[in-house]
RNA sequence: GGGGAGAUACCAGAGCGGUCAAAUGGGACGGACUGUAAAUCCGUUGCUUCGGCUACGAAGGUUCGAAUCCUUCUCUCCCCA
C-alpha cells in the first residue's frame, strides 16, 4: 500500500495537491513538515503530524522534520484570531531543543538511504539580510496573492488586525521549502489542514522562481466526535513531555477516549494494519464495555511515546487506582511501592504534626495542600459529595483525619470525583 | 478630522439608583445512571478566619446607597470625510 492509500484509509488525508500521488509512486521522495517550538514540549495534537512522517518513511520515502526556529520568531498567523506575542530568543532556543529531542524518538535517523533528518530554518535564515530577502523572495510573490490566504482575510476582516511580521510569515515558511527542495531536493510539504495556505505559498515559490514543480498534502484536523476540540483535559494539554504529563496521566487520557472517538484514533495514532483493526473494531463492538479499542489505543501510543517501562507502570497504577483492590492492599507494600504505584499521581506533602493534632478537610485538602485551588471550592465539591479519602466519602467540610487514617503511617490517598486521584504524604 | 455606539463573571449576553455576587444560554466541574464510554437527569460555578471582603474597562465625583447618574482617561466598533 502507498502512502497515500495509507493516510486514506486512515482517514487522516485532508487535501492533496494533484500529482502528488503519481510523484510518490515512482519512487522514493523526501518530504518534510514543519513543527514551531511555542512551548518546550509537544503535545498530542502534534501527534499526528509525528504519524504522517512516520508513514512517509514506512513506505520508503525520506521525512524530513524542520524545527522552526527562523519560523517560530515571526509566529503563524493560521488559526489565530489575534496577534501572537513574540518568544524571547533563550526561551525559542530551549523550547526548540526539547523538541528536537522529543522528535527524535519517532523516526528512523539510521534506515540507509530514507534516513530521517532534522532540519532548523535559523539554519538558512540567520544570515538572510532583509534586503536579500525582499529582492530574491519577496519579489516574487504579489501581496494580492498573500491576502486572498484565509488566515490573511480572516485577519484583515476581524477587528485584531495583523502586523507585518505575522504577514511576512507565509513568505518565511514559504522560503523553507523552497529551500529544502533547492538543496535537499525536497518535493512535498505535508502539515495540517490549516497549513494548506502556507504550503502552496512555498510550491508557488518554486514554480515562480525557478519554474520548478513541488507538492502539498495535509491532513484532517483531528476533532472528537462531539465537536470539541482534542488533546485538552480538565488541566490543560495533554504534552508528551513525562515532566509534564506523567505517562500515567498519558495513558488514562487515552483510555478515556469515548467510543466514537476510539475508531477513528486507532487508525490515527497507531500502526495496526487495517485487518488487525477491524478485528478489533468487531470485538470492541460484540463488548463495548471491555474498551479494547481504548487500551489498544492507549498501550500502543504510551509505549512509543513514553516506553514500554513506563506503559509497565502506568497499566499497574491505573489497575489498582480502577480495580477492584481495596485501599488495604496498600499496607502490604513498603513506602517505595506506593510511591512507584502512585507515580505519575499528583502528591503533595503535609507535615506530620498536622495529622497529630487532627486536621479538618477543607484545611487538608485546600490548606496545607493543592488539591483544591481554594477551602470555598473544597466545601463545595465535599458538599456535592465529589470527594473521597482513602475511598470513603468525605461527609463534611468539617470531617477531621488524624495519624489513624494515614496508610503505613504516612499516606492518604485522596480522590476528587472519580477519576482525579491525589496522594498525601505525611512526612 | 466630524458624528454615533459600546466595554458586565471562562465565553456570549441581560441588568440601567437600593431586594445585584449580578437573569439567561453555553462551557467547565461534581452527583446519579454506566463500561474510568455516550446520551439523559440533578447540583455547583468570586474569596473568606462566615463577621465580612473584593468585584461590572481605569481613575475620580454625586448620593444614606452606584454595574446603574456625572467628569476625565484608555480601548473597541460603526457611519461620514
Amino acid at each position: 500500500m502507498n502512502f497515500v492509500e495509507e493516510l486514506r484509509w486512515r482517514g487522516m488525508l485532508h487535501d492533496i495537491m494533484p500529482g502528488t500521488e503519481e510523484l510518490l509512486n515512482k519512487g522514493m521522495a523526501s518530504g518534510y513538515i514543519g513543527f514551531d517550538p511555542t512551548a518546550d514540549s509537544l503535545h498530542v495534537g502534534h501527534l499526528t503530524q509525528i504519524m504522517t512522517l512516520i508513514h512517509f518513511q514506512r513506505a520508503g520515502h525520506k521525512p524530513y522534520a524542520l524545527v522552526g526556529g527562523a519560523t517560530g520568531m515571526v509566529g503563524d498567523p493560521s488559526g489565530k484570531s489575534a496577534e501572537r506575542n513574540l518568544l524571547s530568543e533563550d526561551v525559542l532556543q530551549h523550547n526548540l531543543n526539547c523538541v528536537r529531542e522529543q522528535l527524535k524518538n519517532f523516526l528512523d535517523f539510521n534506515s540507509g538511504a530514507n534516513s530521517a533528518e532534522m532540519v532548523n530554518n535559523y539554519d538558512w535564515f540567520k544570515n538572510f539580510t532583509f534586503l536579500d530577502f525582499i529582492r530574491d523572495v519577496g519579489k516574487h510573490i504579489t501581496v494580492n496573492y498573500m491576502m486572498a490566504k484565509d488566515s490573511v482575510k480572516k485577519r484583515l476582516e476581524g477587528d485584531t488586525g495583523m502586523s507585518f511580521t505575522e504577514f511576512t510569515y507565509q513568505l518565511v515558511q514559504g522560503y523553507d521549502f523552497y529551500y529544502l527542495w533547492k538543496h535537499k531536493s525536497c518535493v512535498l510539504q505535508m502539515g495540517g489542514s490549516d497549513q494548506w495556505g502556507n504550503i502552496v505559498t512555498g510550491t508557488e515559490m518554486i514554480r515562480r522562481k525557478e519554474g520548478g514543480e513541488a507538492f502539498a498534502l495535509t491532513t484532517q484536523l483531528i476533532k472528537k466526535a462531539d465537536g470539541t476540540k482534542f488533546g485538552k483535559t480538565e488541566s490543560g494539554a495533554v504534552w508528551l513531555d513525562p515532566a509534564r504529563t506523567s505517562p500515567y496521566q498519558f495513558y488514562q487520557f487515552w483510555l478515556n477516549t469515548t467510543d466514537a472517538d476510539a475508531k477513528s484514533y486507532i487508525r490515527i495514532f497507531t500502526l495496526f494494519d487495517r485487518h488487525t483493526i477491524e478485528a478489533m473494531e468487531a470485538e470492541h463492538d460484540a463488548a463495548p464495555h471491555l474498551r479494547v479499542l481504548q487500551k489498544a489505543l492507549a498501550k500502543d501510543i504510551t509505549i512509543r511515546v513514553h516506553g514500554e517501562a513506563e506503559f509497565l507502570k502506568a497499566i499497574k497504577s491505573s489497575e489498582f487506582l480502577f480495580g477492584n483492590a481495596g485501599i488495604e492492599f496498600l499496607n502490604e507494600l513498603n513506602d517505595g511501592e506506593v510511591l512507584d504505584l502512585f507515580n505519575g499521581v499528583p502528591n503533595f506533602s503535609v507535615a506530620k504534626s498536622e495529622f497529630k493534632a487532627g486536621i479538618n478537610a477543607t484545611e487538608l485538602l485546600a490548606g496545607k495542600s493543592a488539591v483544591f485551588p481554594s477551602k470555598g471550592e473544597a466545601k463545595k465539591m465535599i458538599q456535592g459529595g465529589g470527594v473521597s479519602v482513602n475511598r470513603v466519602k468525605v461527609n463534611t467540610p468539617e470531617d477531621v483525619y488524624t495519624s489513624a487514617q494515614l496508610i503505613n503511617g504516612k499516606f492518604l490517598v485522596v480522590q476528587k470525583g472519580k477519576k482525579n486521584y491525589f496522594l498525601i504524604v505525611a512526612e
